[in-house]
RNA sequence: GGUCCCAUCGACUAGGGGUUAGGUCGCCACUCUUUCACAGUGAAAACACGGGUUCGAAUCCCGUUGGGACCGCCA
C-alpha cells in the first residue's frame, strides 16, 4: 500500500460520547495506528439546532482519557483544516455550484409543510416516504423566478434513475442498491448549511481520507454518497461499516436500557483499560483460535484488522464488562489504583491523605469491586468508630461464655503489642487458641463479628491491621 | 410498508466441506480457604428452518423464518 492510510472519526457535537461512538472512534484509531497512518477528528456541526456548548472539548477529553488520540483535528490542527464543518461553508457551496452547473443537482422550493403533507400521503398509500422529485419538473423560468424572490430554497441531488449502485464494503462484502429508491437528498439546506451527505463526501475527499470506518446505520446512505463522488469526478474511499452495539433486546443501544455515555462508565469507576478492552471485543476478535481476552491498547493496535470485524451486531453485556473490570482492578498496580480510587473515598470517613492506609484497604477489598464506585460500601467497616451488629442472630456469638473468654484473652495479647500487624495478629490468635482451647468457628466467627459487625468480609488479619491496635481492643472490650 | 444488512450455547465469540463444534461471561455443582469473595475443577447450554450442491454441509448456493438498521432542510 503506497498511499498513507488516513481515517477520520466524525461526530456531531451533541453532548456526551455514546458507547457506539466510542467503538467507532476506537476502531478508527486502531486501524490508523496499525497501518502507521493518520487518525483525524472532524466535527460535523452542520446542524445549528443541535449544537451543544462544550461538547467538542468533552469529546476530545473523554476519548483522550481512554487513550484515543488524533493526529489532526480542532485542537491539534493539521494541513487539511478547518476541522469544523461550520467553518467550511464556502467550500461546500462551491462544490454545490459545480453540481448544479453539471446538472447533478437542482433547486427545490417546497416548504416544510408541503413535504410533511407529501410524506403523510405516501404513508397512507403504504409507499416508501421519499421526496417525489417534483422539483425536477420546474422550468428554468420558474426556477429563476423563485430564486429572484425571497422564497426559501434548497439544493437537491439529482439521482440518476434506473441505475444500480454497487460497492464493496470491507466488512459486509458486496452491496447493491437500485437508484430508484435513492432519495433526491438535500445537499444544501435553506440556511445555507450543507447536509451531512454533501459535507462528508466533500471533506473526506479534500482531507484525503482513504478508509471510511463507521457504524452500520450509514450503510443505506452510501449510494447517495457514491453518486456525489461520481458526479464530482472523485474516487470513492474504501468503506467499512461496522455492526451496531445492541441493547439486551437486540435493538440499537439506547439510553432507555442503561447507560450509553462513556462518561457515565468512567464516573462509575470502570477503568479505562477495561472499557477499551471490552469495547474492542464487541464486534472484533483476533480470530484464528486465539483465546486470549485481555488486550492492552498496544496489543490491540498490533492485532487489529478489519477482516476480523464481525458482520452481525453485538449485545452490550454489562455482566461481562463487570467481570473484566474486576479483573483489571484486581491486577492493577496498587499505587495507581489508589490514585484513581481517591474520588470514591470521598465521604467514607477514610483519610485520603494516608495513602498507605488507603492502599491497604484497597488491597483487602479490590477483589470485591466490579467498579470503583462500590468502594464506599466495602470500606464502611474500616471507618467505623463503633461496630453495629446488623442482625439479631449474630448477637449470640458475642455473648456466649467462650466468646467472652476469647475476647478477653485476645485483648490481653494485643494490649502487649507495640502495634498491630496482620502477622502478629495471627500469632496472637493462635496463642489464644492454645491457651483457651477455643478454636475453629467458635473462635473466628465471634471475633469477626465483634470487629466488623458482619459474618463475612475480607481476611481478619488484614482487617485487624487496618483497624489498628486501639480500635481492635476497643471493639473487643465491649463484649467482655 | 419499501430497501439494505444479519443469523453457532442466554450473552461475546472460535471454527468456514470430514471436529466428541472450542473458549470467555453468566448460571449450577464440587474443591480450596475456619467467613464471603477470589482461585481451581466439573456440569448444563448452540450451528433458526427447508431445499439444493457434494461421497460428506454448521461451513457453499437458493428460499423461508426471525432479528436489526435506514427511509428528516439530524448526523
Amino acid at each position: 500500500m503506497s498511499q498513507e492510510v488516513r481515517v477520520r472519526f466524525a461526530p456531531s457535537p451533541t453532548g456526551f460520547v455514546h458507547i457506539g461512538s466510542l467503538r467507532t472512534a476506537l476502531f478508527n484509531y486502531l486501524f490508523a495506528r496499525h497501518h502507521g497512518g493518520k487518525n483525524i477528528l472532524r466535527i460535523e456541526d452542520t446542524d445549528q439546532t443541535r449544537k451543544v456548548e462544550g461538547a467538542v472539548e468533552n469529546l476530545i477529553s473523554s476519548l483522550g482519557r481512554l487513550g484515543i488520540t488524533f493526529d489532526e483535528g480542532p485542537e491539534t490542527g493539521g494541513n487539511h483544516g478547518p476541522y469544523y464543518q461550520s467553518e467550511r461553508l464556502n467550500i461546500y457551496r462551491e462544490y454545490c455550484e459545480q453540481l448544479l452547473a453539471s446538472g447533478h443537482a437542482y433547486y427545490a422550493f417546497e416548504t416544510q409543510d408541503e413535504l410533511d403533507e407529501m410524506r403523510r400521503l405516501q404513508q397512507l398509500e403504504g409507499k416508501q416516504t421519499m421526496y417525489d422529485r417534483r422539483g425536477r419538473d420546474l422550468s428554468d423560468d420558474e426556477v429563476n423566478e423563485k430564486l429572484a424572490s425571497d422564497a426559501p430554497r434548497v439544493i437537491r441531488l439529482k439521482v440518476p434513475l434506473g441505475e444500480e449502485v454497487r460497492f464493496n464494503d470491507l466488512v459486509k462484502g458486496n452491496i447493491k442498491i437500485d437508484t430508484d429508491i435513492v432519495d433526491d437528498q438535500i445537499l444544501l439546506k435553506s440556511d445555507g448549511f450543507p447536509t451531512y451527505h454533501l459535507a462528508n463526501v466533500v471533506d473526506d475527499h479534500l482531507m484525503n481520507i482513504t478508509h471510511i470506518i463507521r457504524g452500520e446505520e450509514w450503510i443505506t446512505s452510501v449510494p447517495k454518497h457514491i453518486l456525489i463522488y461520481k458526479a464530482l469526478g472523485w474516487d470513492v474511499p474504501l468503506m467499512a461499516h461496522v455492526p451496531l452495539i445492541l441493547n439486551p433486546d437486540k435493538s440499537k443501544l439506547s439510553k432507555r436500557q442503561g447507560d450509553v455515555a462513556v462518561e457515565d462508565y468512567l464516573q462509575k469507576g470502570y477503568l479505562k483499560e477495561a472499557l477499551v478492552n471490552f469495547i474492542a471485543l464487541l464486534g472484533w476478535n483476533p480470530g484464528e483460535g486465539e483465546e486470549k481476552e485481555f488486550f492492552s491498547m498496544e496489543e490491540l493496535t498490533k492485532e487489529f484488522t478489519l477482516d476480523k470485524v464481525q458482520t452481525s451486531g453485538a449485545v452490550f453485556n454489562i455482566d461481562k464488562l463487570n467481570w473484566m473490570n474486576n479483573a483489571y482492578i484486581k491486577n492493577y498496580d496498587i499505587d495507581k489504583l489508589a490514585d484513581i480510587s481517591m474520588p470514591f473515598f470521598k465521604g467514607t470517613g477514610i483519610d485520603m491523605n494516608d495513602k498507605d492506609r488507603v492502599k491497604k484497604i484497597l488491597s483487602a477489598i479490590r477483589v470485591y469491586l466490579n467498579k470503583l464506585n462500590e468502594i464506599p460500601e466495602h470500606v464502611e467497616l474500616f471507618a467505623a468508630t463503633e461496630v453495629t451488629i446488623k442482625e439479631e442472630t449474630l448477637l449470640e456469638h458475642l455473648t456466649s461464655e467462650t466468646s467472652k473468654k476469647a475476647f478477653a484473652s485476645l485483648s490481653e495479647k494485643i494490649e502487649a503489642l507495640d502495634f498491630l500487624t496482620a502477622d502478629n495478629y495471627k500469632l496472637a490468635i493462635s496463642e489464644v487458641q492454645s491457651e483457651t482451647g477455643i478454636k475453629g468457628k467458635a473462635l473466628f466467627k465471634p471475633v469477626r463479628i465483634a470487629l466488623t459487625g458482619s459474618e463475612n468480609g475480607p481476611e481478619l488479619p488484614a482487617i485487624a491491621e487496618i483497624l489498628g491496635k486501639d480500635k481492635v481492643i476497643e471493639f473487643l472490650k465491649r463484649w467482655h
